[in-house]
DNA sequence: TTGTATGCGTTATCAA
DNA sequence: TTGATAACGCATACAA
């Protein structure tokens, strides 16, 4: 009953073979003759036997595995992330294993030291430390020593770590935001969400206000709404404050798609409707 | 340099104790005497040890990891799931590991295996075949057989297993739901989204149909739009179909947040507003 | 084609 | 308080 209990010895035992033989058949069929391979799976069906991996790991001195760290799984933008490190990784015969930081600095930290601890085969993080304009020295040590033996990449940039860098591409995004709403003669539009600390955030804010000059849109502070979020109670409350201020927009440009429900939640409370009064764009949708 | 590479003999070595002091500093630092504890953590800390967890794992015969099983990481409430998981196993020194099935039977055979394979602590699901009305007869099997050495808990069912189940309530879910658009007055309230072989749209189904006649709203067919699925896509065609028909309801129940977002893709493209022409009400809220 | 013996990096047992 | 040594379960070089 105990089939987790069973090693490659008991198998090798009830097939009449050495552990070298199971071992061989669970991994390279064709060194073994047929009827010894035939023997002993049927003993591996029968006990549903699964080679243990931490030994697996162990004897190999390496593992086939890539931790894929993000900040926030419960945003579906880093989960798209990691479900495609999943099948890239897969094709190559890896397998991806979570790090959820949830935006804490500290559990980034702890999750560094963790998946250095399963010795993993390398490191991708998106979010978190990799997005701030400044990064956390500490961190970046870590990372530094770290890239020693794994290889180590990122989504944005952390200051004075050369590893791999992989960017996403602000200023495209933000550019088509705007210029949508630009022709659909929106004069007075919005930016309502983000954390200027954070490169993402700051590079689209930039390219905003050179945008709105150049499409001539109405310039007011008051619209630039950044409440270092990007969760749905940002957007919401950001709404909020321009409705009290009387600075209602035709069209908005949302952070995420987050931000961009709490602001509806805010105009469908005040009577507004979208997109009848408001046309709102999630940058998540570019 | 080769931090990884570092081993605790590394570190015995050149604080001049023996492995097994070493072992017993990193865990139970009370059991060594305080001038040998720094001298270890020093050397510790200068090479950034941390010890082998598959070497960890192999010499404990078991695992502090829980496995978490969902169908989709990228729906926000199976991430949920996921982190109140994490959080929870981090109350009592536990880790939970992802195993994500992307909706896929095969999938989920072999996550069963890959985490049976890691000897985890224990085996949660959410979503996926414990969902289905009727059980794929070799997923029970299989899980009958591991459940002899590893804890299975599952959200849903699995006929003929008997295992720890924890339930969500459908029922009280869409009773709020249809109890708050009839209390709005609307008559005409349809549902759209979800998978009729799946126990949760099952149970919401027939309380709505059970409601619709209590609270005496218009009793139409057509306005049971159940696609087989929860993708904003299926929201989408739904409400195509319900506008081609000229069934336009006054309210709507979706079954999911995504299903919300096709639907008023689809309003919104025809013209329709939110709320003023339509109220939308996502089983998510609930 | 198959088997023997060794190593992988820890923890745990039992002495010292 | 500390240390030698035996597990833990597997892969693999080397033999047979």
């Amino acid at each position: 009953m105990k089939s987790q209990r069973i090693t490659i010895y008991d198998i090798a035992e009830e097939a009449g073979v050495s552990i070298t033989t199971v071992s061989r058949a669970l991994s390279r069929k064709e060194k073994v003759k047929p009827e010894t391979y035939e023997r002993i799976m049927d003993v591996v069906r029968k006990y549903n036997f699964r080679p243990n991996e931490a030994a697996k790991i162990l004897a190999e001195t390496k593992s086939k595995i890539i931790g894929v760290m993000v900040s926030h799984i419960d945003n579906p933008f880093y989960a798209n992330m990691f479900i495609w490190c999943e099948r890239i990784a897969d094709l190559y015969g890896y397998s991806a294993v979570l790090a959820n930081s949830m935006g804490s600095l500290e559990y980034e930290h702890q999750l560094l030291e963790r998946l250095s601890a399963q010795r993993v085969a390398a490191i991708i993080q998106f979010g978190g430390n990799v997005d701030e304009c400044v990064s956390d020295k500490k961190y970046t040590e870590k990372v530094k020593k770290i890239m020693a033996d794994i290889p180590f990449v990122i989504s944005g940039r952390l200051d004075g770590v050369d590893c791999c860098r992989v960017q996403i591409n602000d200023i495209t995004g933000i550019n088509l935001a705007v210029g949508h709403l630009a022709e659909l003669g929106h004069r007075k539009v919005a930016f309502i969400g983000g954390n200027i600390k954070q490169v993402p955030t700051f590079q689209k804010l930039r390219e905003f206000k050179r945008l709105v000059s150049f499409y001539n849109l109405e310039n007011d502070e008051e619209l630039i709404c950044i409440s270092n979020g990007f969760s749905n109670i940002d957007g919401y409350e950001c709404m909020e404050k321009l409705i009290r201020s009387n600075k209602i927009p035709s069209g908005i440009i949302a952070i995420n798609d987050f931000v961009a429900a709490g602001v509806i939640q805010s105009l469908v409370k005040h009577g507004l409707s979208v997109p009848d009064d408001v046309s709102i764009l999630s940058f998540d949708d570019t």
